[in-house]
DNA sequence: TCGATACATATATCAAACATACATCTTTTT
DNA sequence: AAAAAGATGTATGTTTGATATATGTATCGA
C-alpha cells in the first residue's frame, strides 16, 4: 500500500514553496533541491497549477509559487486529488457491485470505511500544520491561534 | 494507493474457507471459483499456512481449511501480514528520518497516524462479520457479545 | 526584435514490482 | 506403486509508474 512519487512530490513541492513564501521558485531549482527529475516535476507542476495549488508565470524570471494559503491547503485534499488510484482492491473497480462467491459481503463496506478514516485523519492536517511543528500548538488548542493573519510571508 | 492481489485473494480465500466451515477444500477448487491463478493460490495457500490462518493437508484427498475461528481473524491483521510495503511514501523508507529540506516536517507522522486509524477500522471486522451481515447487530451493540470465548480454533 | 529563460504538452522509453506459468519435489492415501 | 494434492524454486510476462526527449509557447530584457 503505497502512495505514487507523484503525490509524493505533489506534498513536497507544496511544502517547499511554501518555505518560500511569496517569492518564485523554478521547477529547474526544485528538481535540483530534492535530487528528482525536473521532467517528472514539470507535468506535476502544471497539475498543480490546474487544481489551483501554485500559480505559475511563464518565461525569464518566471517560476511558481503557493497560490493559496497554508492554512488553506489540507493532505487529506492533496491525496484525493493527485492520487490515480484509490481503489484498494480488484473488486472495488469491477462493474458488477457483487462479488461472484460471496453474495453477502461487505468487504468493500468495511475498506472504504477505513479509508474514510485514513483520509479524514489526513483532512486534519494543513500545509501550515506540516511546516511549523513548533507552532503545533494551535492544532491541539483552536482558540489560541498564531498563524500570521494570512498570506503574509516572506 | 492500492494492495496488492495477494492481499485480495487472501482475504477472498480466507472468506472462500469460512463459508466452507469444516470441509476441505482445494487449490485447484478455489482458483477456479474465483476464476484466478491456480500457481499464485499455491503460494499464498502457503504462507497462509505459515501464518496459521489455514490448516493444509497434503496427499490424495487433501486441501485446505480455516484453522481458526472466523471470529478470531480480523481484515487488519490480515492486511497487515499479507502487504509487503506499508509505508506510505519515500521518506518513510529512506535510512534517515529527517526530510533533507524541510528540516521540521512532520509529514511522516501525519501519515502514520493516518495508517493506524486505517488499520484500526479494520481490525474491527472479523471474517465472521463479512460473512454474516445479518449479524452485524453484534458489532453494534458490544455488549451483547455472542462470540464465542475466542481464538479456540479447530 | 532577438535570444534566453521558463513553463506547456505530447510522445517515447525504461524499470521495478507484481502476477503468472512451469517444473520438480514431497507427502499422503488407496 | 500410482495418483492426488500441497511445497518450492525459477523463469517469464505484464502493468504502470517514472523518466527522458522533443518541440511548442509565453515573457522578459538587451
Amino acid at each position: 500500500m503505497r502512495l505514487t512519487t507523484y503525490t509524493d512530490y505533489a506534498l513536497r513541492v507544496l511544502m517547499y514553496l511554501g518555505l518560500r513564501g511569496d517569492e518564485l521558485s523554478t521547477i529547474q531549482e526544485i528538481a535540483e533541491q530534492y535530487g528528482i527529475s525536473k521532467n517528472h516535476l514539470m507535468k506535476l507542476v502544471h497539475v498543480l497549477g490546474q487544481f489551483g495549488y501554485v500559480e505559475t508565470i511563464r518565461g525569464k524570471n518566471g517560476g511558481l509559487r503557493l497560490a493559496r494559503r497554508l492554512e488553506a491547503i489540507t493532505v487529506g485534499e492533496i491525496i484525493r486529488r493527485m492520487e490515480p488510484d484509490m481503489a484498494l482492491v480488484e473488486c472495488f473497480r469491477s462493474a458488477d457491485t457483487q462479488c461472484r462467491i460471496v453474495k453477502t459481503c461487505i468487504l468493500q463496506g468495511a475498506l472504504g470505511e477505513a479509508l474514510d478514516r485514513f483520509l479524514e485523519t489526513l483532512d486534519g492536517y494543513t500545509l501550515a500544520d506540516l511546516l511549523a511543528p513548533a507552532e503545533d500548538l494551535s492544532r491541539s488548542f483552536p482558540v489560541h491561534i498564531e498563524h500570521p493573519p494570512a498570506n503574509v510571508a516572506n
